[in-house]
DNA sequence: TTGACATACCTTGCAACTCTATGTATAATG
DNA sequence: CATTATACATAGAGTTGCAAGGTATGTCAA
């Protein structure tokens, strides 16, 4: 039973990181470890896999734009539709950790803050 | 990009549910889906690996016993092993909602309540 | 200038996790 | 006597995330 330590909620994360700004791969793991305190250091290996489903569901689209560098770089938009799967998505969350707070609380010697 | 309806934190809950009493598993599915108000519905064909998993970890202790209706019943024993893994997770999850719902926060439009 | 490091994208193949489906068996209920 | 609830179990398939690898450019110090 050795534990995979993963974050498994890919698909949230992203549309979320979307929902502020259009955003390229690699920002989005920069931003993902800074605004979860380093808890998130997604790897390439999950997020552009996800990101070319996002892409092929019409939830995100993607466009090159010219860095100030002089490299490319490819920004996804975050869709209406996108948009939507988003709101739905957040409530499946709440849903979710609501009921694992719920079952922990009913557990005695936890002391959940 | 098909999503998959999961439980995702089996293991957590399953200690949780042990912490407070002994129980066997046909009980604990019952459990889980009462405390979690229903959005948990664990099946058979997860239990059941799981726990044979804690067992053979040294984390549960299992023991057969009589119900009153005259069945035999497997039920399962949190060790002190089991206890510290618990806190241990729970800490964790702590952590894990906790950065996911600092994720959210910083994601604009999405009323959270 | 060259070597290391950060940036930036991508894919393959494996391992882990959960579910579906199925099987077995007993007790209760109508 | 047939159906439903109880109670345990496993095999196989699907999804997901990661490790590991590849390609390429920009930056900076030695």
């Amino acid at each position: 039973m050795k534990k995979k330590q993963s974050i498994e909620h890919t698909q949230l994360l992203v549309l979320s990181l979307l929902a502020g700004e259009d955003m390229y791969g690699y920002q989005m793991i920069m931003e993902l470890a800074r605004r979860s305190d380093r808890t998130f250091e997604m790897k390439e290996g999950t997020l552009y896999p996800v990101l070319h489903g996002l892409e092929k569901d019409g939830y995100v689209e993607a466009y090159q734009q010219e860095a100030p560098t002089g490299r490319m770089r490819k920004y996804y938009h975050l869709t209406r539709r996108g948009g939507a799967a988003l709101k739905t998505e957040a409530e499946a969350w709440k849903t979710y950790s609501g009921a694992v707070n719920a079952v922990l609380r009913s557990s005695p010697g936890l002391n959940l803050a």
